[in-house]
DNA sequence: AGTTGTCAACGAAATTCTTCGTAGATCGGG
DNA sequence: CCCGATCTACGAAGAATTTCGTTGACAACT
């Protein structure tokens, strides 16, 4: 029974590293992200298999099983369980607020880097679009 | 054996429960941080006390037991647990880039917010002094 | 056909996390 | 001095997480 419910819930820290490989490599067997976590850390093979046979089970991955090994891929992108752990961070730890979590986040960066340059850029045009405008189009995601 | 070593571990979710409650209203009571939780949600006294005395071995809490009902304070400021975990969200999820994540957290948020201007004014300020690193996240975190 | 290798499924052990009941010490009043 | 309230310590149950061995199916090679 694949739960196929709406909600995807917040993946634990091997599920995780999982789905990083996966974003990386998709579509993917069993094999695949097996050696590929390897190169990070030692696992056993049927480690990793019943890691994704539980997120098949919880929605974090689907798997296509035409073929004797099956085929594997994330369930959600990147971008969205970025957003989705950002804003649970940013509940967590920094009152709510993600505008908060950022200046933290930039306080910490060595100043110089070409991200600080789109950030500019960023700001500039919530700047141009004052109080609300993509509000709405930048939090679809999660839920 | 109190473990008074050097690394301060990633609290679990209930354990950074109790340390936003601190943070908030230390230095306090097992009662007190019992009874601000139940504002929040419902939970036993035991349950408190237990996890406080696991955190007190962890090192995430420090114990003051000169009176019969100990008094807790956080073992590390917000700010610090902050960048913390932001360093570690980075890490898990942006390639370890503390600008990438403070450009997808800043995308989710509503334009205008006041912490806007505060993050401009942190931009210009990391533009008149260019490469400096980690000079500014080496700010006042402790107390 | 028999042997060898790969695969998914299952179960289970070890660990961590969460919760709380119970016991024993201590304090304040009557 | 005894009673009830409050406190810490201890242990343990239940859930979630992490890891892997074993089994049976299937495939591929000889």
């Amino acid at each position: 029974m694949t739960k196929s419910g709406t909600h995807v819930p917040r993946p634990t820290e091997s599920e995780l590293e999982l789905l990083r490989i996966l974003w990386e490599k998709q579509p993917a067997t069993v094999r695949d992200i097996y050696e590929a976590l390897n190169e990070e850390r030692p696992s056993g093979y049927t480690t990793v298999l019943k890691l994704l046979q539980i997120m098949t089970a919880k929605g974090l991955v689907v798997r296509d099983e035409a073929s004797r090994a099956h085929v594997y891929r994330a369930a959600v992108s990147q971008e969205a369980m970025q957003s989705k752990l950002l804003r649970d961070l940013s509940m967590r730890l920094f009152s709510g607020s993600a505008a908060q979590l950022a200046l933290h986040a930039l306080a910490m960066e060595p100043a110089g880097s070409a991200e600080l340059d789109e950030i500019r850029a960023l700001l500039q045009r919530k700047a141009a679009v004052p109080a609300n405008g993509h509000a709405q189009a930048a939090r679809k995601d999660l839920q």
